[in-house]
DNA sequence: CATGTGTACTATCAGTGATGGTACACCTAG
DNA sequence: CTAGGTGTACCATCACTGATAGTACACATG
């Protein structure tokens, strides 16, 4: 379900939390489902407990997932979530399609790339 | 010419190489005009020297410019950075593009907000 | 030669990601 | 109630990286 890519510049942390974001976002995770403890996901991927509670805070900082102390963590119901990251990502799209337009990239060109996704 | 933004999360250097590899590709900076000494720079932006002559050494690397020493920096006139930016660019843009989708969003929808530009 | 250029070091500092370890509070199953 | 699993809050430490400070040297130009 995670995995680490240590190849990756990213810290540990916020790997995991775009993992999670995604899983969720795509809906491979449950309302309410609940997620590996703390101590547990930190075995299972050799690494330490306190990485993962800064993952699992900064997920719960974010709404992805609620905690209630002393059962767990779990996936947040949360229905905007999915709408909210839409944004974001169109946000970051077209920062982008601003900058390589400004290059001097045609846009019906760019569009074709996507278009043949 | 070049900002320093201190809100930024990336490095100086890095700020300072993009900075400079978008005047480039945006024709706003000349084939063979020189830069500012990494001296000059780094008095101007009040930053260390060692900082400069980082962003110039990988600017230098990535073919956007080239050095000649005890004379200074200088445009690349390489007319091949224009097409390589525009696929690192397209790569980018698709991958997130994928992403999006992926969660639920309309292709169509997304175009429209590019064409909308 | 003097000056301005890049370059190469070394040392030091600050911030951050990650680890290791301890301790405590909460919840649930038995 | 107790034991064990849960989250949470610390603290100390280490490693890496970005940045600074300072020195020294080689090269090019006037």
């Amino acid at each position: 379900m995670i995995l680490i890519d240590y190849k990756d510049t990213r810290p540990i942390y916020e790997q995991i939390v775009e993992r999670y974001k995604t899983l969720i976002l795509k809906g491979a995770l449950q309302s309410d489902e609940q997620l590996p403890s703390v101590r547990n996901l930190a075995m299972e991927l050799s690494i330490n407990p306190n990485t993962i509670q800064k993952a699992y805070a900064e997920l719960e900082r974010q709404g992805f997932i609620y905690t209630v102390k002393g059962r767990g963590n779990f996936v947040s119901g949360d229905s905007g979530l999915v709408d909210r990251r839409k944004n974001e990502y169109v946000e970051q799209i077209l920062a982008l399609v601003r900058e390589v337009l400004e290059i001097g990239m045609s846009k019906t060109e760019l569009i074709r790339e996507i278009e043949a996704l």
